[in-house]
DNA sequence: CTTGACCCTGGAACCGGTTCCAGGGTGCAG
DNA sequence: CTGCACCCTGGAACCGGTTCCAGGGTCAAG
């Protein structure tokens, strides 16, 4: 990671951040990245500390900002002002958010096992190339008739 | 539950299963559900069996299959097979998916929670105000450059 | 007959983050 | 000059499950 700084080209940064061309421009247009200068030819020329910025859009993003949530942050502060404490308020949220995924995750953990179980002795007792019936036997237990629940 | 069975016309067979008419029409395109017989007019008609076969899906869905391998199953099924061996394959290899998805979130959590409190100490130690410097924080700690992890 | 509730169709919209595309310039080495 | 790698643009495609839409029939009650 001992890269020379300076400014780098659209594919250098894409490189050194580990993201494609492709979406730094889209951060760009998304408001995650300042507008970087231009070469005469029109090239973006990003600064140094542009790499910075992706890892920090990246690493956000994997703490599982959406990109709305995390421009409006970063416009606030690339406008001077302080968005700490929205920052912190987002990311609670987020940990709540969270938290309840994962309580949905591991009760669904516990049903998938228990069905496999329930799976298993009944074709220990079917004769092979028999019908065993797991499919219909899913409909008996439980009352999860409900939208499945939608990812973060 | 105590509906009286009997041919559903759509909404009805919707309004049991607990999902929209839409829903419904969508599952027989996918090939989950069975063509129904139809009236002169050309509503369909479902037989009481399609209540439970209804439940059968969304319990199968809810429990992490797409619809494409649900449909796989069902069609075997639907044709005088056995799939019961096949469900279960892809049954355990959900659960296989669902295991390292909740690492995935555990560790995820992990992070927010330590991210959180190194935040709550940072504001603590800064004036009201004051830019502390909890996005720029983030960048430092772990190594997560790499694409955020897939729904299911 | 009119009203209103229901039904039909195929295709498009939605969500979000990313990727891909075509059609065209730029920059540098051989 | 040629070739090749790189860069530019805006718009569309992708994933999957569902929902929504317009434009049109059907049916029973009043």
């Amino acid at each position: 990671m001992s890269e020379r700084q300076g400014p780098y080209r659209a594919g250098q940064l894409a490189h050194l951040a580990g993201v494609s061309t492709d979406t730094l421009r889209y951060y760009e247009r998304r408001g995650l990245l300042p507008l970087p200068p231009r070469t005469d030819s029109g090239y973006r020329l990003y600064p140094a500390a542009a790499l910075r910025r992706v890892l920090l859009v990246r690493r956000a993003l994997a703490l599982g900002l959406s990109v709305k949530e995390l421009a409006a942050l970063l416009r606030v502060r690339d406008a001077g002002g302080v968005p700490c404490r929205n920052a912190r308020q987002v990311l609670a949220t987020k940990l709540e958010t969270l938290d309840v995924r994962l309580r949905e995750l591991q009760a669904l953990r516990r049903t998938l096992r228990a069905t496999l179980s329930d799976w298993d002795a009944r074709l220990a007792a079917a004769p092979a190339g028999t019908r065993a019936g797991l499919l219909d036997s899913i409909v008996h237990d439980g009352a999860l008739v409900a939208p499945m629940p939608r990812r973060q």
